[in-house]
DNA sequence: AGCACGCCGACT
DNA sequence: GTCGGCGTGCTC
């Protein structure tokens, strides 16, 4: 038997594909195994990937493996999700091995030293010594600090015994994580409930690929069914991924996963400490954790058996990941329950209209629990007209609305007030010469964040402080702040109802999930009477005493040329309605806008889901966009505008013709044509959704001279129209 | 992505 | 003269 000349290696660089390498000293490692390999004069981890190698680097220039890890191996089937997913999103392997490995680069947890009793007496016997010796003789072995909590005595005396040959260091095997019982509090499910759980629980009993969407209305109790299903792949052992829009929701499901199976799951998002990061890599490998509930990077976790995955919000646009590998968490989890063989469950009160399609078509199952669980009522939405409602002068809410909010507080109730814009003002403006103060390094205008006295770039994270002076003209104190932000409603709000309690809630006014939970606790428990927040408000926790919603700026967003647009203010604004009045009290939203006759803000009125769902429909349809269409973005960058823009057209004269429903749109300057000090440039490629896209793009943008200088990303089924 | 190499300006 | 800025290119 011969030893394999070349083993191809993927390592966490881009290039386009794995690199091969000579064999190591010792057994040949089999694909899927982590080692580190020389390149250049550096050391990099990469994984012995499948296949024979590429062969285009002479045998005789090979470098051998210098390193074999006894980590856990990447299994055949996340091998194969990696490269589906580089095939798909067009990005290098390597670049898409970063989001598998960056968790497993680390050597195992260094083991927990303890002390075991030798069975050899000390000199002398204290009584200190003599309780340490009891205590081991029954225990076993114990961890140093858990010998002295439990005697009282002193490390010196652990040394003595240790020095005196009486105890001896060894390796404590960590503490197993407990496993969630899939018994311990069965829930009481309506008929309804328990009618659609028993669909999912068969699929995961019957293990095998399907996918469902869990379609219900906020409050239907969506979260109760699909814990069902997840107690089924626990009860045969198996594991259960939950894949959550954004870390900050994670908090709030932890106690009720924890009320239901007894333990809280193990968490994944990107925020973990080292150590919590490999503990759980290490049990999700071996199959010792069988629940985790995380952000879209807990896919390329190294589950062992995994027997069901729900996407919780499938509808979010937080799923989507743009910069670096362009991917699509809900479409990602659905190709690796494809290749795990397990079920898959969608779960949204406003599900996307991509999954809708492939409910249409077939594809997906869709379950429907129709009413509100409990018996409460919607509630009752009523548009207000701005044009017709106008604020005072330098305001943001209408008559209506401050009215309905001193009336809820006057009733001891919660309002809470809904805008997607973080700070105080977007933008800043020069009342002497008309100067708008923008980032440096993107087409941006800088936001004022007046609690830090600062102007920020939401996009590069560009800060200055808040100048005195126009920074144009020179002119003292002309600077005026335009448009509302979170915190110019929270000031508007205390003028108004100076006695009201009010708590922002926006991402970078909190540290963190917990401290969203903290706030959540507040609120639930009354010490707030008015919430100001952005879309970290739209979904989680009900509160019994909140009755009135208010959406400050319902059309934001509507203008700005996004495909999604409309479907994203739909969803948003069902959400944020969806808060209010979910206990015994009915509940209340007014939706304040500009354009109350766009078709959007009217379904929303109506709460005529199938109505707007249909009619956006028939608008993609017509256009051959997304989902009846793909899209591609192409975006070049690069310190020069002139040689970006060379190049993008270069793309445009040589793409492909002669494809039925294949264009090329551009190139043009891309919305931000100026982020974090390049320039881009983009172009949009429009393609009928049965075309190999990715087929027809490699060839072409493989040809196109692009300098080391310019950088070329590829996004296909865009989202952001950045 | 790093890291080295290389080719230009401001210092001991 | 050389120290070091970053622009360009290579790594199995």
């Amino acid at each position: 038997m011969s030893l394999p000349q070349r083993i191809p290696v993927l390592v966490t660089l881009p290039f386009p594909g794995p690199l091969d390498y000579a064999p190591p000293g010792g057994a040949v490692p089999p694909p899927g195994t982590f080692v580190d390999v020389p390149l250049g004069p550096r050391r990099v981890t990469g994984v012995v990937w499948d296949g024979a190698g590429e062969g285009i680097v002479a045998a005789a220039k090979l470098r051998p493996i210098a390193l074999v890890h006894d980590w856990p191996a990447m299994t055949a089937k996340a091998r194969r999700f990696l490269d589906w997913m580089a095939g798909y999103t067009m990005a290098p392997p390597g670049m898409v091995l970063r989001h598998f490995a960056n968790a497993a680069n680390n050597d195992a947890a260094a083991p927990v030293t303890g002390y075991a009793p030798t069975g050899r007496q000390p000199d002398r016997v204290t009584p200190a010594r003599k309780a340490v010796l009891e205590l081991l003789a029954a225990e076993g072995a114990l961890a140093p600090a858990a010998i002295l909590a439990a005697t009282g005595v002193t490390s010196g005396v652990l040394r003595g015994l240790v020095d005196g040959g009486a105890l001896r260091p060894v390796a404590l095997a960590a503490p197993p994580a407990p496993r969630p019982d899939p018994d311990f509090a069965l829930p009481a499910l309506s008929e309804g409930q328990a009618a659609v759980a028993g669909e999912l629980t068969a699929a995961v009993g019957a293990g095998g690929y399907r996918a469902f969407l869990l379609d219900g209305v906020t409050g239907s109790g969506k979260t109760e069914v699909y814990l069902e299903a997840i107690a089924t792949a626990l009860r045969s052992g198996r594991q259960a991924l939950v894949l959550l829009p954004e870390i900050a929701l994670t908090a709030g499901l932890l106690e009720r996963f924890a009320a239901r199976f007894g333990v809280a799951p193990a968490v994944w998002h990107s925020d973990l400490t080292p150590a919590a990061r490999r503990r759980v890599w290490r049990g999700v490998a071996a199959g010792a954790v069988g629940l985790v509930i995380g952000a879209r990077s807990a896919l390329f976790l190294p589950f062992a058996d995994l027997g069901v995955i729900i996407v919780d919000e499938e509808h979010d646009q937080g799923f989507k990941q743009d910069d670096g590998v362009a991917y699509h968490g809900r479409d990602m989890a659905v190709v690796r329950a494809t290749i795990e063989d397990c079920p898959i469950v969608l779960a949204s009160a406003t599900p996307s209209l991509e999954t809708l399609a492939n409910v249409e078509a077939g594809r997906y199952r869709r379950l429907v629990l129709p009413e509100r669980h409990g018996g409460a009522m919607l509630p009752e939405v009523q548009i207000v007209d701005m044009r017709a409602n106008a604020p005072e002068r330098g305001n943001f809410l209408s008559p209506v609305l401050t009215r309905a909010m001193a009336e809820c507080l006057a009733r001891g109730e919660q309002s809470l007030l809904f805008l997607n814009r973080r700070g105080y003002a977007p933008l800043t403006l020069c009342r002497h010469c008309g100067h708008r103060i923008e980032c440096p390094n993107c087409t941006a205008w800088l936001v004022e964040h007046r609690n830090r006295r600062q102007l920020e770039c939401h996009h590069c994270g560009h800060i200055v402080p808040k100048p005195h002076a126009c920074p144009e003209c020179g002119e003292e104190d002309s600077l005026v702040a335009c448009g509302p932000g979170v915190e110019r409603i929270d000031e508007e709000v205390a003028n108004i109802l100076p006695q009201a309690r009010r708590l922002i809630l926006a991402s970078d006014t909190l540290g963190g999930p917990l401290a969203l939970a903290a706030a959540f606790d507040a609120i639930a428990a009354r010490e707030v009477d008015v919430v100001i927040g952005t879309q970290i408000v739209a979904k989680g926790h009900h509160f019994p005493f909140l009755t009135l919603v208010g959406v400050v700026d319902a059309d934001l967003g509507l203008d700005g040329g996004d495909l999604r647009a409309g479907e994203r203010i739909f969803q948003l604004t069902t959400q944020v309605v969806g808060r209010a009045g979910r206990g015994e009290r009915p509940g209340r939203a007014l939706i304040q806008s500009f354009d109350p006759e766009a078709g959007v803000i009217r379904a929303i009125a109506r709460n005529d889901r199938d109505g707007f769902v249909a009619a956006e429909q028939a608008a993609r349809k017509r256009h051959g966009l997304p989902p009846y269409g793909r899209l591609v973005a192409i975006i070049l960058s690069g310190p020069d505008q002139g040689e970006v823009m060379t190049i993008g057209r270069h793309l445009a004269r040589t793409a492909p013709r002669d494809i039925e429903g294949f264009d090329v749109l551009g190139p043009a300057p891309a919305p931000l044509s100026l982020l974090r000090g390049r320039h881009r440039v983009r172009l949009l490629v429009r393609a009928p959704r049965r075309l190999n896209v990715q087929a027809v793009l490699r060839p072409w943008l493989d040809a196109a001279p692009v300098p080391g200088r310019v950088r070329m990303q590829v996004d296909v089924d865009p989202y952001h129209f950045m």
